[in-house]
DNA sequence: CTCTAAGATCGAGCATCATCGATGGGACGG
DNA sequence: CCGTCCCATCGATGATGCTCGATCTTAGAG
């Protein structure tokens, strides 16, 4: 993968691309797609962090485990899958990796639900 | 619990009522429950479900099995999930379960994805 | 009442996932 | 070079979830 400063999102399917899922009928491959997003949303500690790197703009995974209770290895673990999602992207400064959300990925998932 | 046409949803947590996930941080009270109707969602199988719902306004379960390629008790777990979840609507009539769409709960998790 | 059909529930099998301890790999300071 | 710190990855474990065959309940037909 990355080599360096790129710990965007590797999966990332498209999205936004159709209608949303009450126009017509979705197809297998959208279903799928949709599903993948949608599933690394539904967790709560994942929705905790998303939100938290929100709400400060830019946080620092060692600020993470503290407010979500969990250990270094699991946060580093839902990161990865928000990151592979495309709602979430990091980048590497110097020993700290700095989260930032990917507000368009949302606004895809909102369009992609019907709006 | 219901005793006849009451297929709505039992759990139904409350999603749409505090600020959206970009707002403020989530309490783990909120991430939970708004995690809980996007698993609902997180899965092809109900997205296509859901999809197929919507665009014929009212399905017989019966009729969902075919397009689905799922299997009769499979179909039912489905519906049952995304029933709990508020999402979806059903009404026995006679024989046949009809199910409809809620779409003010679809505006619910939209919102509270930052709409 | 009997027979059939629709759908909900049960139980089991198999896969996926969340979690954490241990380990590895860079980056910085002395 | 050495120790420290941050973070990613690995391996194991317990929990959840998807799927289907079998069964039960209910409603209509004859």
């Amino acid at each position: 993968m990355g080599t360096r400063a790129d710990r965007t999102g590797a999966a990332a399917t498209t999205v936004g691309c159709c209608g949303s899922v009450v126009e017509a009928p979705l197809g297998e491959a959208d279903a799928t797609g949709l599903a993948q997003v949608l599933a690394a949303l539904a967790d709560p500690v994942r929705l905790r962090l998303f939100s938290l790197v929100a709400a400060r703009g830019e946080v620092c995974s060692c600020d993470l485990e503290g407010p979500l209770g969990r250990s270094q290895p699991t946060v580093s673990h839902h990161t990865k899958i928000l990151a592979d999602a495309g709602l979430l992207a990091g980048e590497r400064r110097g020993r700290w990796t700095w989260w930032r959300i990917v507000p368009e990925r949302l606004h895809d998932v909102r369009r992609a639900l019907g709006g």
